[in-house]
RNA sequence: GUGGGUAUAGCUUAGUUGGUUAAAGCGCCAGUUUGUGGCACUGGAGACCGUCGGUUCGAAUCCGACUAUCCACCCCA
């Protein structure tokens, strides 16, 4: 096979006979999200590298490893964005969004990049829907993301999907919290492994993450966050828990959740799955108060999520949840001849103007292998028209599925007639359903 | 970046201890007499068996390298 057919490792086609599924999903996401009153925000793929290494952290894996970065013609190094929150914070600065009102709430849904090594559950390009929030420091505004994120697998369905939530302090206690863990842990130098002997010194909060046996053996009896947060902080993740409770939403507090971007502070959560292997957390977020003041601005309390929406799809399927698949065609129009064929060509246009989903031969095929096709692609009704239907000027409207027949005017009377048509019949569609039950 | 698995038509697979025209189902196209789909039957197109090299009289089958892909580590959504 020539290479021009080859996509780029880590890449997914969206064929047409899948797109449905996601636009279903990210119209529910589309929908959560406005109804929580968050407003949709576009940014472009790619911004300045200084934005990543400054908001997403210098000491990351992302940052250090994992980024597209170039350089442009002009000398620019600009990055293919590893996420969406240092994009939209970038964004909020430069338009000084504060000046519309406090809090700013908005959505993303985009496309990431990440030179990683691909496997299930999680590619080099992949998609993400998120929210953000900024200029709300009440615990509040934690409990409402996490309700919002919360609310999409609610409305998608799922179900064998947990919510772990912790809080990691501010950046007071969390200074008081490494260096007593940096004391623990150098007890057991001569057996941790080697990456958290390397991250002993940069982040021991990431060897709580280690899932090595031995390492997370001695994590297992590690001093924990919430033995050393400062008492505001630990006033706030209460705060949040017992909104959560008061809204039913459950979760559990996992001391070891730590998150891998410097940005985040106090609280943070995943939602993880089993069910789709390794690459479990289908969405992660938190508070980044410290965030938009290292991007250069006003100290502003800032928080969000992002769930991949890959990942999604897949804990869907493998939950068995069928998405509905959208109507394909309402009227196939079988043209027997020339003549036919552009009054035909005509009916279809004038029912596409009535926003239905018209479709006529544009590959010259005998009536058979159109009635075929009509049935493949799910065609609700069909009409032959042939010569003794041109000199009549009129013709038979079918139903597919019941075989009923019903006479339309070949005319401007077509339209008005098929509608008439269409709607009685749907109508009992509806009504034999309901006498089904 | 580290491991391990896999590689046969668009898809899912069969291919017996290496033996000559590589097989099936699904899908696709067409036909089963006159202007009508779903079912059934018949036929057709479609594979240099991932690539290159080696062993052999002979390789889809054995060996090696490469490439791709999958899974796991790592990381994260």
């Amino acid at each position: 096979m020539a290479v021009i057919t080859r996509k780029v490792k880590g890449t997914e086609d969206i064929l047409p006979g899948d797109s449905y599924k996601w636009q279903f999903v990210e119209d529910v996401m589309r929908k959560e999200a406005e109804c929580f009153g968050f407003k949709e925000i576009r940014t472009p793929v790619f911004e300045h590298t200084e934005l990543f290494n400054r908001g997403v952290g210098e000491t990351t894996d992302v940052v250090q490893k994992e980024m597209y970065t170039f350089d442009t013609k002009g000398g620019e190094s600009i990055t293919l964005r590893p996420e969406g929150t240092a994009g939209a914070a970038r964004a909020y600065l430069e338009h000084a969004l504060h000046n519309d009102g406090l809090p700013i709430k908005a959505y993303y849904l985009l496309t990431c990049y990440r030179y990683e090594k691909a496997q299930a559950g999680r590619q080099r390009e992949f998609h993400q829907f998120g929210m953000e929030t900024y200029g709300a420091a009440d615990p509040r505004a934690d409990a409402e993301m996490i309700c919002a994120a919360n609310s999409v697998f609610d409305r998608l369905g799922i179900d064998n999907i947990r919510l772990e939530l912790n809080s990691i302090g501010c950046k007071n206690c969390r200074k008081n919290y490494t260096a007593a863990l940096k004391t623990y842990f150098e007890g057991y130098k001569d057996q941790l492994c080697e990456t958290c002997l390397s991250r002993l010194d940069r982040n021991p909060m990431r060897i709580l993450d280690c899932k090595s046996e031995i390492c997370s053996g001695i994590a297992k009896n590690a001093p924990t966050v919430l033995e050393y947060i400062c008492s505001d902080c630990s006033q706030h993740f209460d705060m949040v828990k017992s909104y959560l409770d008061a809204a039913d939403v459950k979760y559990t507090v996992n001391p070891t959740i730590v998150r891998g971007l410097d940005y985040y502070t106090r609280t943070v959560f995943e939602f993880v799955t089993d069910s789709i292997g390794a690459q479990g957390t289908v969405c992660g977020g938190g508070r980044y108060d410290g965030l938009i003041e290292e991007l250069g601005g006003q100290p502003t309390p800032s928080l969000g999520f992002a769930m991949g929406l890959e990942r999604l799809l897949m804990v869907m399927q493998a939950q068995g949840i069928e998405i509905p698949k959208p109507e394909t065609c309402d009227m196939y129009i079988a043209p027997l001849g020339e003549e036919a064929a552009k009054k035909a060509f005509v009916l279809v246009k004038s029912l596409r103007e009535a926003s239905l989903i018209a479709q006529t031969d544009i590959v010259g095929r005998a009536l058979k292998p159109q009635m075929k096709y009509a049935n493949k692609i799910g065609a609700k009704y069909s009409i032959v028209i042939g010569d003794d239907d041109l000199n009549a000027n009129k013709a038979v409207v079918k139903k597919m599925d019941t075989h009923e027949q019903f006479e339309v005017p070949l005319d401007e009377g077509f339209i008005d007639k098929f509608l008439e048509i269409y709607i009685s019949q749907n109508h009992k569609a509806v009504a034999d359903s309901f006498a089904g039950e």
